[in-house]
DNA sequence: TTATTTCTGAAACATATGTTTCAAAATAGA
DNA sequence: TCTATTTTGAAACATATGTTTCAGAAATAA
């Protein structure tokens, strides 16, 4: 019938989503997206849609990477309480050297205004409590964690210290402070 | 010798980062903020500076009347403990209801890229710091929280929990949620 | 009151922004 | 190969942006 699109769709998705990391949402202008991506904004009108659906697509394609991460995780053979230091190991990992997690920036510069991105992220926070709730219960079970903990507050718990730790490396740039933080958070849930 | 200037120049940096509060740095447009301050753009140029300036004191302001609230608190007769107790459960009534905290927002927001107001926030989170040492150190000699706590680590860890308290309750608006999670930390300093 | 200086409001400015238009190029199927 | 349809690139679009200009209003000190 007729001419096919000619750019990779998930490729310029992946492009986009460098730009709005780096920049925020307001931040990024079309010209710094579309420049990155190595289309023309008739293309990304023609197939993506607008500014903010180009931007919705980026979060989600964010969030459905890091839910991959955490189904890979899960099928480890390692005991739970391994595959949770583990994760709670590289979360620190991935806060050193880059830009801090594009779901946490994305939840102050624009969730609270923006619904559809808050539910994409919500959707996202949701995930990774199951992911560590499973992991903490069954740590319980293996007795590596005390029966006596509650492993939806300790699910929670990390979530939030996470996020906290990504800002006190953009304002520290330290290190150092971060691996003291996650070393205590683990020792405190051992047994 | 002439005219001296007509607006209040603290309550407009009031109105104006109301605005910011709001809408982020990027978000917020020069007119969003002139009109909230109710003065001319000439007027604004012409004893402030222009948005980034303005911006900065924003954020100063916001930073000095934090400041002051530690002072104050560091001045009351109770136990120290019961300062940091009581400095805690505020803290969460603060998250409850309204926008979350501004200098959190822009330290995800600008910080990495803005030299001037990463220093503002890292002086500010250095303040809290000392804050929460002091008060844990003392807590420590009432015989409040254990010898073998370190009150170093432990005022990192609450500052980045709050952080991500922050994040949670944008995601997920749930005040209870919040609160089992302060309850939770505060048990776990508790000798 | 007057002279001088400074502030203010409205408009103008240049440029950046998100978005649309459209002719030409490309290509899948007939 | 031809045709119908779609994508693409470049330019145009309207509007928003941060900033500057400047004439007139205001007010201080003489």
């Amino acid at each position: 019938m007729a001419r096919s699109v000619e750019f990779n769709e998930e490729e310029a998705i992946q492009k986009a989503m460098v730009v709005f990391w780096e920049k925020g949402y307001n931040g990024a202008s079309l010209r710094d997206l579309t420049d990155a991506m190595k289309i023309n904004s008739s293309s990304l009108y023609n197939t993506i849609g607008d500014k903010h659906e180009l931007f919705v697509r980026c979060v989600k394609y964010y969030t459905d990477t890091r839910k991959k991460d955490l189904d890979r995780r899960l099928k480890s053979a390692r005991s739970s309480f391994e595959i949770l230091v583990k994760y709670i190991n590289d979360s620190v990992e991935s806060i050193i050297g880059k830009e801090s997690c594009l779901a946490i920036k994305t939840a102050f510069e624009v969730a609270s205004s923006d619904k559809r991105v808050k539910d994409i992220l919500k959707a996202d926070s949701d995930y990774a409590y199951r992911f560590l709730h499973s992991l903490i219960s069954r740590a319980m079970e293996e007795g590596k964690i005390a029966k006596d903990e509650d492993p939806e507050l300790l699910a929670d718990y990390f979530i939030s210290t996470w996020t906290g730790w990504n800002e006190a490396y953009i304002l520290h740039k330290d290190p150092a402070k971060i691996k003291r933080m996650s070393q205590y958070f683990i020792k405190q849930i051992s047994k």
